[in-house]
DNA sequence: CGGCATCCTGTCGGATACTG
DNA sequence: CAGTATCCGACAGGATGCCG
């Protein structure tokens, strides 16, 4: 699924479902929101919570998400680099979404 | 994420945002959830709305919804092989789920 | 119509090592 | 600490062809 940009673009201007499966669809990604809805984060954070997640496609999925809009990055001034990660409004919004998927998964799974 | 399956039994186990994200984390099927939500549909009736989907992919992801409880494969008799795939009251239940995304999607996306 | 078998390629993502 | 770079293997999934 959404194997081209072109295939891609053609779903999402149909559904909004599709749209939102297009940021979402990925586990990864979700579970990512679900720990920034909680509270802002940091780099390291995500490795203890999303089981090793590698340095990698944590980085990957954190520019996806800037990029999409639902997330800033926001380097803290210090001595040493301190980075946080925080959702924008844009990002708070899916906290539906997630307390729906959330309520299911308890109920159903 | 959920690389191995020891990787997807302990993630699931402690959330069920991981284990809705199991089951949803990837567009496809989402979108087939979407469609079937709607009404049960035939094999080929999926290929139309989620833009050729390959005949190979489709068939497993219906198989994965199935084996997941979500769907059931009913054959209706015929003289012509006639297949009917319809959600489970467990599928059913991700109307909710859909729906916010639906909502999320309109609204911001 | 509703698939399955095979082949093959692209992409994802882990492992590892390195930097400011 | 917060990444980036490179390498590489696994696997998802498209294309094609075939079958009951």
């Amino acid at each position: 699924m959404f194997r081209t940009q072109q295939q891609r673009r053609d779903l999402c201007k149909k559904c909004p479902v599709a749209r939102v499966a297009d940021i979402l669809g990925d586990s990864c990604t979700l579970l990512i929101l679900r720990d920034l809805l909680e509270k802002p984060r940091r780099f390291s954070d995500f490795g203890n919570s999303l089981s090793g997640i590698s340095s990698r496609t944590l980085s990957n999925k954190l520019k996806r998400l800037e990029k999409d809009g639902l997330m800033v990055r926001k380097e803290l001034a210090g001595r040493i680099s301190h980075v946080e990660y925080a959702l924008t409004k844009k990002g708070v919004a899916l906290h539906d979404v997630i307390e729906a998927m959330r309520k299911y998964g308890k109920k159903y799974l």
